[in-house]
DNA sequence: CAAATAGTTTGATTTTTATCGAACTTAATG
DNA sequence: CATTAAGTTCGATAAAAATCAAACTATTTG
């Protein structure tokens, strides 16, 4: 099974760092979907986007480095959720920017 | 006398093209440093950033480009500042979390 | 006017990032 | 067990971004 290594705590992580993750339309749709489902988990493939899965997969690592997502294993497929809590700790405001229609 | 082009509404500015221009350090620095005059304007070189000049002219572009920063001339200065008012109608919560010492 | 100051522009280079196809792994399922 | 489903990893390519030196422009100042 296959198992994903994420940033403990969010203190270390640089702004910018989270910035530059958010910088591109899929990740963004991505968070957003996420978000959108109040809670609940949605595997990679659930997010429509019109890139191939390998790039859909490298984008979730850049969420995932950043500290932007938590990624559990299920069966075969991969369940992500953001780490709300922790990020309006650290980045207090930050999603709900990302939320919003703009 | 040099002069340069603003985008006149913010509201037509992506979310991401914001956290493109925010996801470099230099850049941060330099938001940072115009921030913390509260309100006024500083030229520049009056920022201290370990790059040349063309890369520094450079940054400076990018932030005017997606409206986070307003810049006009006085003699052979530059004098730029953060477009506070409109970044808050826009993305309320995005200079907070800037200015914030992370 | 010559020199200094402040910044821009150009052209080149390097680094980073996005992207994909193909081969692979792991788990569920007929 | 063969197949399908869901992702990952690799290697390659292409696009975008950062960086600089050098030459340039415009303005102030001695």
């Amino acid at each position: 099974m296959k198992s994903y290594s994420h940033p403990a705590s969010l203190e270390d992580i640089p702004l910018v760092a989270v910035m530059q993750a958010l910088s591109d339309p899929c990740r963004v749709a991505i968070v957003r979907a996420l978000l959108a489902t109040e809670g609940r988990e949605l595997a990679c493939n659930e997010i429509p986007l019109h890139i191939s899965k390998a790039t859909r997969s490298h984008h979730f690592d850049v969420l995932r480095d950043v500290g932007i997502i938590f990624t559990r294993c299920e069966g075969t497929k991969c369940l992500s959720s953001v780490r709300v809590k922790e990020l309006n700790k650290r980045f207090p405001g930050l999603l709900k920017l990302v939320a919003a229609d703009s």
